[in-house]
RNA sequence: CGGGCUAUAGCGCAGUCUGGUAGCGCGUCCGUCUGGGGGGCGGGAGGUCGCAGGUUCAAGUCCUGCUAGCCCGACCA
């Protein structure tokens, strides 16, 4: 996508916090202009929200392909039948939203996947050669929001760097081996004692928010359902399964919750809505206008997606909107530095500034980014 | 589903106790001076006070019922 003028964009900044939101992250997202409620626990992705949330659900994407994963997609409206045969129809309260459709059939808005891909892979597995040849299932507790005890090691985990063969049984097992035996816990489960074995130098504490979990079924699904697979005996078993899942928007709350100050969101470049912000700090200067244009040009014709403040303001709102919104980078256009040829590129994270010339800002965006595909 | 809190202009809030002309800040619109951190001055628009009943000469304010939102818990992948 091109550069984008923020005269042309939709970006609701809000100057003063709703009330309804306690968390930070929350409270961001509505200031930024990225969500707007439009009921109980139900948002719109306004589109500065929307290209971030696009940007994560793409990394997630790409990494979960390279893990070998196959994508496919499951309707979110299913027929309660399928739920009756796991016996979750009935265990499941107000929770779930029950609804027909026109012929009076029962269905119901669903909650999770279980029952659909139960039903997928029933009708067309039926033979232990068909599947796949996972060794182990890995379950870890659900993390939650809140305090988390856990081994140093387990965050140092460099997981994308390595290949694995996954019909090396002790491959597979060194793997696991990794997983399990650090400690990890959340408050619900935290053992001092046990805790207390860790070498004291990776021993921390800290807010953790769950973003991501692994279940195992078991034959929870399969046997109620009848997924079942005829073995190299000639006998018939139910499979084995299991589930994980990262929450795309949980994701991006968290990334806020560990990446703000008091002025607002830092995104790192990674995810950023986009790769810099341009302010013009005094619209209708003549030599201010054109270097803007240009920079806006030059930084389009590199494929860096860059956000231009031309809107009627003054500095301090637009700064105070650069702030707010995150832009990891941002280029200062004023006839003040003109006068001598330079720009001002600012750092969001540290807040420190260098002036240079406009190709060298051009440049050092390009250079920055370079490490960030 | 339980427990607590809230609802007044687009947003943030005062006014409710003690009933009597609908207020403030921000935003927005017009004009003007400005122009390196949410600027100054002047002028304007914008509200069936969440909804429905009731008490009263009179209800944002008192009473009853409902609805919506937030927080904590329960539930859950």
């Amino acid at each position: 996508m091109l550069p984008m003028r923020l005269s042309r964009y939709f970006l609701p900044v809000l100057k003063e916090n709703p009330s309804e939101a306690q968390i930070v992250s929350h409270r961001l997202m509505l200031r930024a202009g990225m969500i707007k409620q439009q009921a109980a626990g139900i948002y719109s992705w306004l589109p500065m929200g929307y290209r971030v949330l696009k940007r994560i659900e793409q990394i997630v994407h790409e990494e979960q392909v390279r893990a070998g994963h196959i994508p496919m997609l499951m309707p979110t409206l299913q027929p309660a039948d399928l739920w009756r045969e796991s016996g979750r129809y009935d265990d499941y309260g107000a929770e779930m939203l029950r609804i027909k459709d026109r012929h009076e059939r029962d269905m119901l808005f669903g909650p999770t996947n279980e029952e659909m891909i139960t039903d997928v892979f029933r009708s067309h597995v039926n033979s232990y050669k068909d599947l796949p040849h996972t060794h182990e299932f890995l379950v870890l507790a659900s993390t939650g929001e809140s305090e988390v005890f856990y081994d140093d090691r387990v965050t140092a985990l460099k997981l994308g760097d390595r290949e694995i063969d996954y019909d090396n049984w002790d491959e597979v097992a060194k793997v696991c081996e990794e997983f399990t035996t650090l400690y990890a816990r959340t408050d619900e489960t935290h053992d001092e004692g046990v805790f207390n074995g860790v070498p004291e130098a990776n021993r921390k504490v800290g807010r953790g928010i769950e973003v991501g979990q692994i279940f195992y079924f078991g034959t929870k699904y399969s046997e109620s359902m009848g997924a079942t697979v005829v073995t190299k005996d000639g006998g018939k078993v139910p499979v084995e399964m299991g589930s994980h899942g990262i929450g795309v928007s949980r994701l991006l709350g968290a990334i806020i919750e560990a990446s703000h100050d008091d002025k607002g969101i830092i995104w790192p470049e990674g995810v950023t809505p986009f790769k810099a912000g341009i302010v013009n700090l005094k619209q209708g200067d003549a030599a201010a206008d054109a270097a803007c244009e240009g920079l806006y040009k030059a930084l389009a014709a590199k494929g860096l997606e860059c956000l231009y403040d031309d809107r009627e303001e003054r500095a301090g709102a637009k700064f105070a909107t650069m702030d707010l919104i995150g832009l990891p980078w941002r280029i200062t256009v004023g006839p003040r530095g003109l006068a001598n040829g330079v720009v001002e590129l600012t750092s969001r994270r540290t807040g420190e500034s260098e002036e240079m010339s406009p190709e060298a800002a051009v440049a050092r965006i390009e250079e920055i980014y370079a490490a960030h595909p």
